[in-house]
DNA sequence: CATGTTGCATGACGACCATCATCTATCAGA
DNA sequence: TCTGATAGATGATGGTCGTCATGCAACATG
């Protein structure tokens, strides 16, 4: 069954879509090569002439995976320039995010993955990942110059990972929406509807 | 090879400690009960007359690990009276906690495991883990009365939580270290010995 | 148009896994 | 002391996994 050059670039390039996502979704070692591809629409026999291993796709689709949601990102923030910070945030830690672990960071979703994997190629791409989120976060203009002051990006990327994976753990309970609110606020300051009732 | 009542009690108790460590620190599909049961110094023949499947032994094992870690933590907090807000965080953020999962918070190790797995006994232990945390804070006398006023108990566990994961994921490289760092200063203030620097 | 090349399907291999059946040696109660 | 009960060892089973060998059909080059 050969296929023709762009036949084969577009498969691969399915093959890469479909692991960042159901990696995501289901961390490196709860879904397998052969679904993988079968979710591609290929059969498994073709993997190794694209891939040496299924480590080396966990590393190219973590890296695909990052340049998708960091694209999305600055999509999301170039439209939204009067508060920065804000639209982050309530972009990041939203129930629409809580609830699609395939399409978004892969901090929440495989940084513990990653952890305790002792590939040095894939825990790069974590690192590097992280890097970037703080050097993003560090442009931001401080969107808090008052009482709560401009945090260590550190401070606020970890309160932002830890909120996904806890309201995931919660998900359907409604103490979900409460903790996501609650995080959006603690971070942003109160949303700005509301503003006029603060002080 | 029958034992004695004592010494199989003794047993299970060991097979739990073994893979409250074990899978905290593996993830429950890191590792096999057949590892387990050789960790705790037996075969995997007995494993079913002690549990009724993987699953369950992770909902044992899950409960196990949160009550050896509350209990720890009651301890430590009785001990330091006098800022509790600022020895929880310097104690759960910290170079230690991310270097042994195995005997750490179920939280950052399993939360994202937890959150894929569809066994609702097992989303309850989590939910009830996170609950307990979010209480445990909310008692804690605000630290901060002051500029950074008291946030909310979710806020600051996402904070931790997330925290310890990352630091996991950068591990060895020196920018771990500034993470803790600016994220115990973040939460508990400046350290004390530096107080009198600040203002 | 002819032919060597190659992308992918089929299928197989060995390792690992969760689970269970069976056996046996020892404990606990009479 | 005798005997039924049982904890745990041994081993097997069916399934899944990552990986690779082989074969074929279609492409790209001349």
């Amino acid at each position: 069954m050969r296929v023709s050059r762009v036949k084969a670039l577009e498969n691969r390039e399915q093959i890469l879509e479909t692991a960042a996502r159901l990696l995501r979704k289901h961390g490196f070692e709860g879904i397998g090569v052969a679904d993988i591809m079968k979710a591609a629409g290929l059969t498994h026999g073709g993997f190794y002439r694209n891939f040496a291993s299924k480590d080396d796709l966990a590393v190219k689709a973590s890296e695909r995976a990052i340049a998708n949601t960091t694209a999305l990102l600055k999509n999301g923030l170039a439209q939204k320039p009067k508060d920065p910070l804000r639209a982050l945030i309530e972009g990041y830690v939203s129930s629409a995010h809580r609830d699609d672990p395939g399409s978004g960071c892969i901090l929440p979703a495989l940084a513990v993955d990653a952890a305790r994997s002792d590939d040095p190629a894939l825990r790069a791409v974590f690192i590097t990942a992280i890097q970037g989120y703080l050097d993003q976060i560090a442009k931001l203009p401080s969107a808090n110059p008052g009482a709560a002051g401009s945090r260590h990006p550190a401070a606020i990327l970890s309160e932002m990972v830890g909120a996904v994976i806890l309201s995931r753990v919660i998900a359907d309970d409604p103490l979900a929406e409460s903790l996501i609110a609650a995080v959006v606020a603690d971070i942003a300051g109160p949303s700005p509807e509301n503003k006029s009732a603060e002080e």
